[in-house]
Parts: structure tokens; C-alpha cells; sequence
DNA sequence: CTACTAATTAAGAGTAACTCTTATTTGTTG
DNA sequence: CAACAAATAAGAGTTACTCTTAATTAGTAG
């Protein structure tokens, strides 16, 4: 039986080679290690994680790697007001919560958002290619204290 | 009969006095600037805009205005992926088309937006201060070229 | 109206987060 | 394995703020 990890392996090549980007070692541990986290990192949380394992890499290869696979769709940037920007290797259909005074982004998952129409007069204009519902306040940790 | 812009000032000095802030001819300027342009402009271009009317002022001062008004509530900063933040006197509750291409955003007013529910394992556990909906995609413009 | 003082400003230096340039290396293809 | 386009590392450069400091000024107490 297959691990999920090489699943998400063979995943990860098959999306490279469709878009003709080479399967370079250093994709693949952004990818792993992007995919592996549970949070929203920011390019030099995930810089620093890499370089323990791989201390040769560079920042711009990251950052690169980072904005290439947001174009690819393996993954996204989340949804901010100009600090760095945080990244998704969430591919489900999901919005976030995202807390004023830690930063913390949170997953959330509700279904009549994902079912939201678009307004007559945007869709008769404009092409839409994504939606979502941003939630913004005070997380529970902020909030007790 | 008062015309609208006086108004406007007045209702502009009730809230500064009712934060404790000064009125200077900075923050008249910029308040004046920012609610008579329609677009979402950035801090560069308000900047440049006041400049012409007010040579002496400093970017740093309209920076740091724009983002006292948006503590207080005068005006909002739109949601975006890390470029120059975008402000918008618009006070009316609404939500936000986004051009990929171009970057321009379009005010989209949208009832079901407003009245979205919050799920329940978001709202018991933190305080949710604000929800939009961010629409993406590719504006009339940008299509037709 | 005048003096006082805390808030605000202009100017310019400093910083964070990218983003670009160039020489070198490497994955892929024939 | 040879050729070469793609990708990388290193470091310089840029953008968009953000901070520091000295001068100015709005609001208020006399
Ligand atoms: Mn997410
Ligand atoms: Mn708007
Ligand atoms: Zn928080
Ligand atoms: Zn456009």
C-alpha cells in the first residue's frame, strides 16, 4: 500500500510536468514542507523550516517556488492587508478568520459560503474566478487575555 | 441650505474631537482628498494628488493619516495580497471586485452578502468584528484586450 | 488675547519584504 | 552522455512603508 505521502508525491510531479516545470530537489522540499504545515506560513517562516534540513537554499528560491506554485494552483496566498504574505496549501474550498491583533488565520469551512451567487451586474462584466467570505475580529487567545 | 461638503466637514470634526484628535489642515486636506476621489486610491497617489493643492506636506504625514482615519473608523483599508494598501472612504457596507490584471477594484453592493451568518464554531469561540466577500477575476476592460 | 503644552508635522534615515541581476549549476531530452 | 533551457545562490536593488528628531501648532488655561 502507498503512503499519503507518496501519493502527494506523485501528485506534486504529475502538476509540475503538466505546467513543464522541472522536478528540481528544492521544489520538493517547499512542497512537502509547505503541504506539511497546518498554518498559514509566511515565505521566511517556511525559508527558515527548509534551511535546518537543507541549509543551502536561498530566500529568493523560496519566495520563487512560493509564487510559482500559487500560479499552478498548488496552493494560495490568503487574503491580507499588506504584511507578507501568508500561504495555503489548503486546496479544499474554504474561507478564513483572521485575528486583528495576533495575526492568527483560521480555517473556516461552511458551506453556504461556498455557495454564494455573484451579483448580475459583476457577472455580466467581469469574469470571476474566485470567491470568498473574509471573517475578521479577535481570536479566543486574544480574547483572554 | 448647507451644501454636502460642509457637512461632510462637520460631521469629519465631530468624529476627530470625538477620538481626542486635532484638527490641522493636513488632516482636512486628506479627508477632503480621500473621500472626493471614487476609486480605491493607494497612499502614493493621495500623496501626489495633495501635493499639487499642499507642496509642503510629507508622505509620511498622509501615510499615517490615512491609517489614524481607518483606526477611527473614517475610512477602511480593502483586502489585497501585499501591494500598496488600497484605502476607501466608503463608508456604506459593501463588498469587493478584484481585477488580477490591472489591480482595479469595484465596488460590488450585494444584500445577501451582508446579511451572511457566521458558523457556529467561529462565532462561540472568537469575536468576529467584520465579514466580506472578496470576488476575483479578470474586469471588462482587461477581457477586451 | 497670551502663554503653555501635548499633539502633530516635515525631513530624512531606517527597515521589512520582497524582486531583480548575473554567474553557475542542473534536470530533461535526443 | 551531450546540449541547452530552466533553475538556483548570492547579493544588490527596490518598494512601501515606519521610525527618529527637531520644529511647529492646535487647543486650552489664564
Ligand atoms: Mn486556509
Ligand atoms: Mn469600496
Ligand atoms: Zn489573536
Ligand atoms: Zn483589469
Amino acid at each position: 500500500m502507498k503512503s499519503s505521502k507518496k501519493i502527494k508525491r506523485e501528485e506534486f510531479i504529475r502538476i509540475c510536468k503538466l505546467h513543464g516545470l522541472k522536478i528540481t530537489p528544492q521544489r520538493m522540499a517547499i512542497y512537502e514542507e509547505v503541504t506539511g504545515s497546518s498554518g498559514h506560513p509566511s515565505a521566511e517562516i517556511i525559508y527558515r523550516k527548509i534551511k535546518r534540513k537543507y541549509p543551502g537554499i536561498s530566500f529568493d528560491t523560496v519566495n520563487r517556488t512560493l509564487l510559482t506554485f500559487s500560479d499552478i494552483g498548488l496552493l494560495q496566498i490568503v487574503e491580507g492587508y499588506g504584511e507578507p504574505k501568508r500561504f495555503d496549501a489548503n486546496t479544499q474550498d474554504h474561507h478564513h478568520f483572521r485575528c486583528l491583533r495576533c495575526g492568527s488565520i483560521i480555517d473556516v469551512y461552511h458551506k453556504r459560503y461556498d455557495e454564494l451567487e455573484i451579483p448580475a451586474e459583476i457577472e455580466t462584466h467581469h469574469k470571476v474566478i474566485r470567491k470568498r467570505v473574509v471573517l475578521e475580529g479577535i481570536c479566543k487567545q486574544c480574547r483572554e487575555r
